[in-house]
DNA sequence: AGAATTACCTGAGCGC
DNA sequence: TGCGCTCAGGTAATTC
């Protein structure tokens, strides 16, 4: 489940890889995943070079001097540079051909992800105007967190949740960060004081941070799928007990969402 | 404007 | 073995 550790562990990945290459041809093998895949990226991309791979939030963006291809990854969507690639297997629906033979390839079971396509300046694409602040950038803060919480009545989970509010928090690191910030995902976020959105915009800094460290390190296998293993401290452990406390974590849902906190350590 | 809900998808896991 | 059900979840689109 890619979120903003992942799809910044998939750009450091790919962009030693991609940039300064030529892009030879484009194969969709599906016309739409979530959104159109735009038909013109088999006539806009070929003679195109790579100059660079970013990353805005959970999406990523690849300029290829004629515009940029933005690509979000969705639940389960999986980008590989293969020099030698094998046949596209199932869920391979998009190649991007590059030289000698070798293939941007996007792999998606689930078919969650998005591939678009901009001429402008991606920043005012509509996928992307919307999005808040980047969450390591001074923007993000206590004050921020404080300030735009004072209307909402939601779950301080959904606010952070909210790539209006800060870009790139899923599931499972905004589960992280309440925990470590010490505060319920339940609590109605105009409830909360300067002191906690303090804390919490750190919270939400240092997991993802922590995150993008230890995936450094992790190495995928030849032709494996896989995002690197983390071991979460509340997520997915519902049945499980509060490593601070010792006290039994509550699975709730929230915004239909699996919810994990301990009511001990989170107030 | 903010909040809630729906739609999009497939694979894994489960009970029977 | 296989059927039907639930769950996983990002976010655009829609509705209230």
């Amino acid at each position: 489940m890619p979120e903003l550790p992942e799809v910044e562990l998939t750009r450091r990945r790919l962009e030693p890889d991609l940039v300064g290459k030529r892009i030879e041809r484009v194969e969709a093998r599906i016309p739409k995943l979530r959104l159109p895949i735009p038909g013109e990226l088999a006539t806009v991309l070929p003679g195109r070079t790579i100059r660079s791979v970013g990353r805005r939030g959970k999406y990523l963006l690849f300029d290829c001097e004629a515009g940029w291809l933005i690509v979000h990854l969705g639940m389960t969507g999986f980008l590989r540079f293969l020099a030698e690639p094998a046949q596209p297997g199932k869920h391979d629906h998009l190649d991007i051909c590059l030289g000698a033979g070798s293939v941007l390839r996007f792999h998606d079971p689930r078919r969650f992800g998005t591939v678009a396509w901009t001429t402008d300046a991606p920043a005012g694409h509509p996928l992307l105007a919307g999005i808040g602040p980047e969450p390591f950038t001074a923007a993000f803060d206590g004050d921020y967190l404080f300030k735009v919480s004072r209307s909402r009545r939601v779950a301080v989970k959904q606010l952070i949740m909210n790539g209006a509010t800060v870009a790139g928090v899923g599931n499972i690191y905004a589960n992280e960060a309440l925990f470590r910030a010490a505060i319920r995902p339940d609590r109605p976020a105009s409830s909360l004081t300067p002191r906690e959105c303090e804390r919490l915009a750190l919270a939400v800094r240092e997991v993802l941070e922590e995150s993008i460290d230890q995936g450094s390190t992790y190495r995928v296998a030849e032709e494996t799928v896989a995002y690197h293993p983390l071991a979460f401290t509340v997520y997915g452990r519902g049945k499980e007990r509060c490593t601070r406390c010792n006290g039994a974590l509550e699975g709730i849902r929230l915004g239909n969402r699996s919810t994990v906190y301990c009511p001990r350590c989170q107030r």
